[in-house]
DNA sequence: GGATAAACGAGACGGTACGTCTTGTCTTAGT
DNA sequence: ACTAAGACAAGACGTACCGTCTCGTTTATCC
């Protein structure tokens, strides 16, 4: 016996997933081709075939939009899994690669972008935060637990101090573009971390 | 004929040094009231009384403006000197310290908004990263040097790593918002670089 | 099978009376407040409580719906009987006064803007011909032709004629506003065209 | 003293005669085209090659672009010279005429619409009474004065009410079709109005 | 002292994107 | 079949900012 379908339909006619989805493909397409600025609503909406008003009704801006169309696409294809190697370095080491990989591909500069947008505008940054970052903090917490649980690591250390310590250099080069992304850059920095700088 | 005057006068009208500073000083004040965004180029001919025309003459984009105002007023009030206490751990940690606390501070949130406006911007990045980074990175460098020539630092330890492990935190935060910009947090990263984080 | 009721009543759910008399009165009650511009049927909607596709429905536009709100409602209360005065000077004094009162009321600026609509929309022009103007105009002919029976009017005078000579005026003042809408300049307008202009 | 030029020139870069003639003539190639509605600001800036920010800084809309186009443009083409046969009969006959034959052509069409517009904003409302209905109505006034010297026209008539006995005819037909605007037309209307409609 | 040259103020301008609004159609579920 | 709710495409609206331009004025050096 039906318990009356407890989700009970709104009425009206429904958000058009078939919308959504052109809108997410079109600003997929549109951002690496232009990048963050000038991938404007109008074109968005050109491109998609979804009305202005519409993707207005749904996301606040265009930069809601472009966050919801990185994560959706670009974002997921290059997620990394946990390494999980039996050994904390070179768990820290293969992630940081695939963070350091990542920032210097294409989607690494629209990451970048969004982040810089993120500072004008509190709504993005929050979105960012919850939706980027932490996911990204939760796998290496994970590898930073089980490195202490090992002994391999100094349980007295703040996790996110030593977190920081790793993959910060990594965003650092990212906005400040000082220094290289690459794979040895990342082994120089885990190493380094894992043995400190004094003698 | 004169010789007395090597540097030739060129003729014409001399630039002037009052409409330069009244663009300083407007710019100055209205980064903070606006931020970098809300800060229009109509907005500091109005408030400086000097002409659109004038301003972009002088200085290729409002954002020029920014860096220059920026690097000529706040920053300079908030430049920390070499520590030079002897010792690389207390001299990081003040320098570490000091950067913590420019982050925190309304400097910190334009300096992030000028970071975040370099990533859609090459001239503004290469500016940002010859006058700004550049020179922080000179002085920390120093604190390195001596660390290295007194026996206190790993000689083999890449300074660029190194310094990254310690500076790359303060800015990711700054960028990502995940964390505190506070002298403990300072004194933490420095403690974590110097010994590392493995047993 | 019953062939008594030859007319059938068509199959399905029959046209909801109630909503079509909430529209005209939602419709009555905005065109007051709002204008015709500003009256949107988003907002007849809302007031009614009728949706925007059952007023597509039956009616093409909001024009039409304005139409048929006026005339059931607005208009009725002001429609002036045939004062069959035994005059025919009388009978077109009484009927211009009745005009000038209504075109100087609320109505009357109503009037005016569904006129004006109707410049711009040919379905709403031959609407407002037939059903309003036309109407009128039968009203006033029966003024006349009784003055021509009485032999008060010159039977070779064009009715047409003789009658835009009386109630243009009225709608020229409504239109252009460069004269007032009273009972005296209905006399006057009256006298004159009953004497003539020359001497 | 210097009485060489008593204009004192403004400061700043003058307002360009090249881009108000360049919106005239947009405007005046696409009120026919296109109509009042369809002429949006967008097609005159496009057709122009003034932005529409330079129109709307001189115009506060399209409706008054359209008003002084149509003004500058086709009105004045259309403007009836002051007959003066020595007859007020005649030269209310010829001036009615043209005002027929105004009316029927595309212009008038154009003019219709404009008034119709008017009935919705009062700023083009004012235009039009000011601009275009004032200075038609001086033109019979001077015919009305001459009769009235002459001796030709009744003295103790309100001139206003004469002048829309015999013009109202014309505006009546324009805006409520019910009647033909032709030169017949005109004749009968000045016939009547100056032998008066009772016997 | 007059000519020359550049800088300057004021502000108009073309271009472009923004976010909102209105119109009329369409889609779903309910009556 | 008809309705209510409301999503949707199309496209005009008026505003804001950008960076360039066109004036007429001012301030210097040069002849």
């Amino acid at each position: 016996m039906s318990l009356t379908n407890p989700v009970r339909r709104r009425s009206g006619r429904p958000r058009s997933e078939r919308a959504r989805q052109a809108v997410m493909l079109a600003a997929s397409e549109l951002l690496p081709e232009l990048g963050l600025r000038a991938m404007t609503t109008d074109r968005i909406s050109e491109r998609s075939g979804v009305s202005k008003a519409t993707i207005y009704k749904w996301w606040p801006s265009k930069y809601a939009v472009a966050v919801d169309a990185f994560l959706a696409g670009m974002f997921a294809a290059s997620r990394e899994p946990d390494p999980d190697t039996g050994s904390a370095r070179e768990d820290f080491r293969q992630a940081l690669r695939g963070i350091m990989r990542f920032y210097s591909s294409a989607s690494g500069r629209i990451f970048a972008q969004l982040v810089a947008e993120a500072q004008f505008d509190p709504e993005v940054f929050a979105e960012l935060r919850d939706r980027l970052v932490a996911s990204r903090r939760e796998l290496v917490r994970a590898i930073w637990d089980r490195g202490v649980a090992r002994g391999e690591l100094l349980a007295e250390v703040d996790p996110d101090v030593g977190l920081d310590m790793m993959f910060g250099p990594a965003m650092y080069r990212l906005v400040a573009g000082h220094g290289p992304l690459t794979d040895e850059a990342a082994d120089a920095v885990v190493d380094a971390a894992m043995c400190g700088l004094s003698r």
